[in-house]
DNA sequence: TACCAACAGGGGAAATTTCCCGTATGAAAA
DNA sequence: TTTTCATACGGGAAATTTCCCCTGTTGGTA
């Protein structure tokens, strides 16, 4: 009996690709595939082979790889979820593992080491990447030093993020320039930085802005 | 006889799958692999098959794409040189048709797709891929809307995008803060902004600073 | 040779950002 | 009930950014 997998992934060339690659793996056998969440969940409700492990892109259109993962592991709590990324420097790695994602692997691994995850996944439950691979002690501190916002702290580094004086966004949030004031010294000690610019920048890299 | 093609991508699992993949398609046949651009280097030069076709990743470290595109065309102005992306609101794509890549393909294109590019492309030696995929306005507008900025303006604007004062980035470039605010109202008009910060944030827009 | 375009720089001023100081209010905790 | 804490706000000032106007040099080029 082979074991059933499940993949997901926004890119199609990649996901027929490694539906090719895991039937050259004898042990596995691919019995769902969709471009993304939603995709997904149409096709399971249609479909009823639940597969045992799940591979799961993180950065996809329409429903990403945490939703996907948070709705997976409410809605079908035995299924072993990989989570499958492109960068490790990606924030997300956390919360897919806080999603119920009990592996995470590059898109950069080799296939043979993808195999034995998927082998060491099924036999203990988990797979812990090769530490060579992800940058570990930045996932360990990731949790001390997640950076909690409030809601309208994330407004205004939103509003923050563009053209805007404070002025103009003091208005546009209701607020007094004081309180935005406030706000933007507030940013400047949790983002560790010394101006808008640089506020800026590190909204960007730490995910709290996009683009 | 088959097609004899070659891969360059830094993603295993997608390289090893694409492999697999186009050994599908019966015509084609693939000859080289390689990571990245150096890697390829190394393994035309030991290695004496040269590909018809080769299929380029975008997005690499050590050596990118446009780099490698560049060295294939200089050195092998015969093969045929396929682009594969992510997005397509890069704005290397346009830099790889300049490059001399004669097909663009985004890896979110079907298999068959793939196969039907790979076809045209031998037949007619380009493909122009569907318009539905790429956003043939932006590329054509590109060349016109492209932004030409000289060694200064790049330097002032990496410089720019972090938390130095004019005044320090003027000290570390050996210029008067005056000469600065010139290059700095330059990139304003060029980039169509108000503010550094809009500057900066439309910097890594465009590309010309990486987060 | 005179003109033009580019680059480098100076003085000054208004607007904005950044950083002090301190106050008030309401909710939660001691 | 007093204390603590988070949130909202104000005045003022220094630093920085932004925007004017104007000078000089250099290297083509008409």
């Amino acid at each position: 009996m082979k074991i059933s997998i499940g993949i997901i992934d926004d890119h199609q060339l990649f996901l027929k690709s490694l539906v090719l690659m895991l039937h050259t793996f004898k042990k596995y056998e691919v019995v769902v595939q969709a471009t993304n969440g939603q995709d997904l969940q149409n096709k399971m409700k249609a479909d009823t082979s639940i597969p045992e492990i799940m591979l799961i892109d993180v950065n996809m259109p329409v429903m990403d790889g945490v939703a996907t993962a948070s709705w997976l592991n409410q809605h079908y709590p035995a299924m072993k979820l990989v989570a499958l990324s492109m960068n490790d420097t990606d924030k997300t790695i956390i919360e897919m593992i806080k999603a119920g994602c009990c592996a995470y692997l590059l898109k950069d691994t080799h296939p043979n080491d993808l195999e034995k995850a998927l082998n060491e996944i099924q036999l203990k439950g988990y797979y812990n990447a090769d530490v060579s691979n992800i940058n570990f002690r930045r996932l360990l501190n990731y949790e001390q030093d997640l950076i909690k916002l409030n809601e309208k702290e994330k407004t205004f580094l939103q509003l923050a993020c563009s053209d805007l004086t404070y002025k103009q966004i003091a208005a546009l949030m209701f607020l007094s320039e004081r309180t935005i004031d406030g706000y933007r010294e507030s940013l400047f000690q949790k983002l560790n930085v010394q101006s808008r610019v640089g506020m800026a920048l590190e909204a960007i890299r730490k995910g709290f802005v996009k683009l």
